[in-house]
DNA sequence: GTTCCGATTTTCT
DNA sequence: GAAAATCGGAACA
C-alpha cells in the first residue's frame, strides 16, 4: 500500500521534487468525498533567482509566506478572479520554495470531479492547474494546510527517466524560459500550455 | 480546425 | 488602480 510522502521529501531543490512528484497520487478528502489521482505535470517555483515566482521580488509578504514555511505544506494562490492553483511547498522552514501541480490523471472519484467542474468530462477533468484545484475541492482555505488529512500525497513507484519530460513554464509574465515544467510524456492529462507546438500568443503585443 | 477575448477576485504598489 | 502561475466560449478560416 502506499503511505503519504514525509516532510522530508519535500525537503530538497525544488526542480528535484518536482520531478519526483510524478507518479505520485494527490489525494483529497473535502467535504464527504474523497479523490485522488496521479501527478503527471508539475512545474517548480523558486524563491529568489526566480523572476517567475511570488517569492522573487520583495521576499515574505501575506501572501507568498507560505512558501517560505516548512515542507509538506499546501500553498493555494487564487487568480484571475475564477482559479485557485494548488502548489506544494519544498525547501527547508525560511527557503522559499513551491511546485504547481498542473495536471492529474484521476484514478479515484471521477464522478466528484465530474460534478465539481460542471459536467467536464475526460482529460479535461484535471488537464490544468486550475482544473486540478476545482475537481480537488481545493480553495484558500487550504492555503497553509500541512499534507495528511484533508489533503495528502501519496508515494508510488518512481517514473522512468525515458517517460519524462521537460519544458519551459506555462503562463507566466516572466521567467518561463527556465526549464522547470516536468511532465509524463505521452499523458492524456498533461496540458498542453497551448494548442500544438506553437509559438507563445503574445495577444495585446504590437509594435 | 485554430485564435482571440473577456471574466472576476485577491494581492500588491 | 493594475496585474495575475487560467479557463472557457465566441469568432473566423
Amino acid at each position: 500500500m502506499s503511505r503519504d510522502l514525509a516532510a522530508s521529501f519535500f525537503a530538497r531543490p525544488t526542480p528535484e521534487v518536482a520531478r519526483l512528484l510524478l507518479g505520485k497520487v494527490l489525494v483529497s478528502a473535502v467535504g464527504d468525498a474523497v479523490v485522488a489521482g496521479t501527478i503527471v505535470e508539475t512545474e517548480a517555483y523558486l524563491g529568489v533567482d526566480d523572476p517567475g515566482s511570488h517569492a522573487a521580488t520583495k521576499g515574505i509578504t501575506a501572501r507568498n509566506r507560505v512558501m517560505y514555511g516548512p515542507p509538506g505544506r499546501a500553498y493555494v494562490y487564487f487568480t484571475y478572479g475564477n482559479h485557485h492553483m494548488l502548489n506544494l511547498v519544498t525547501e527547508a522552514e525560511g527557503t522559499a520554495g513551491a511546485v504547481l501541480v498542473r495536471a492529474v490523471e484521476p484514478v479515484e472519484g471521477v464522478e466528484v470531479m465530474t460534478a465539481r467542474r460542471h459536467g467536464r468530462a475526460g482529460h479535461e477533468l484535471t488537464n490544468g492547474p486550475g482544473k486540478v484545484a476545482e475537481a480537488f475541492g481545493v480553495t484558500l482555505a487550504h492555503n497553509g494546510l500541512p499534507l495528511g488529512r484533508e489533503l495528502r500525497v501519496l508515494d508510488a513507484p518512481p517514473v522512468a527517466d525515458t517517460a519524462v519530460g521537460t519544458s519551459g513554464r506555462v503562463g507566466l509574465a516572466s521567467g518561463h524560459e527556465l526549464p522547470l515544467r516536468f511532465y509524463i510524456a505521452g499523458n492524456g492529462y498533461v496540458s498542453k500550455g497551448r494548442t500544438g507546438p506553437k509559438p507563445p500568443k503574445r495577444r495585446k503585443e504590437s509594435a
